[in-house]
DNA sequence: CCTCGATGCTACATTTAACGTAGCGGCAGA
DNA sequence: TCTGCCGCTACGTTAAATGTAGCATCGAGG
């Protein structure tokens, strides 16, 4: 198998199933992450990172890149990023995340570790 | 607060979001992936590795052990991992993901890439 | 008993991704 | 002009993922 394709193809996108396609590419670090930052509005590019927890700017630039080209997020007239509105949508498809994640930490701590 | 449980806690969990852990959590190297292959039912380690594209086991067992520690995954008393009743909440929060990424598909192809 | 095959899981050397720090050119305001 | 922030990049270091091989264990068949 060459390795065809551009830069990085997102993997799993031979397939031809486009959830794995979406799932590689939300499965890398930080791009979850940046997609829940930006659900408030745009941010710079500074205050994103700093909103990440200060990622480096070498991987948030590629994050970016990647939800750029995905058609997520894009960089506005006067700066600062944004999420499209295919973006938003993405957003609100893992919103119930949210609630789940607090069900989630109360399952954390009632059920016991390895013992 | 201090929950700091083993190994390396999920980043984004001192900040107090379950959302941050989980979308840490999740945004790991086939985390996703694995639960989605799981929604079907139990597979046994080495089917699951087939159907993840032939992952390395070493990062197999380290998701699968991270995804046993959260509460999603467990394995079963005969053999074969399957999701939790937690886990399979878990998928179907962004099982919406799935229309969506074929959504996001046909906006990719409409889309024009670099010119 | 003894191999055979499959299970869950690990070792380890290599490759790749992420990190951290510094800095670039550009542009607006003081 | 001199700050100060903007988006973005270079580059050396560290951490993670990959690929291949193999271990111990168990159950079914011979």
């Amino acid at each position: 198998m060459a390795k065809m394709a551009a830069k990085h193809a997102v993997r799993g996108s031979r397939t031809g199933r486009p959830i794995m396609a979406l799932l590689d590419l939300l499965g890398r670090r930080w791009t979850l992450r940046i997609v829940w930052e930006l659900r408030g509005g745009a941010l710079t590019s500074r205050a994103l990172r700093a909103a990440c927890d200060e990622v480096s700017p070498t991987v948030l630039q590629a994050r970016l890149t990647e939800l750029r080209e995905a058609g997520f997020v894009e960089l506005g007239e006067g700066g600062g990023y944004g999420l499209t509105p295919l973006g938003r949508e993405l957003f609100e498809t893992f919103l119930p995340l949210h609630r789940f994640a607090e069900r989630w930490q109360k399952a954390q701590v009632a059920t016991p570790r390895r013992p």
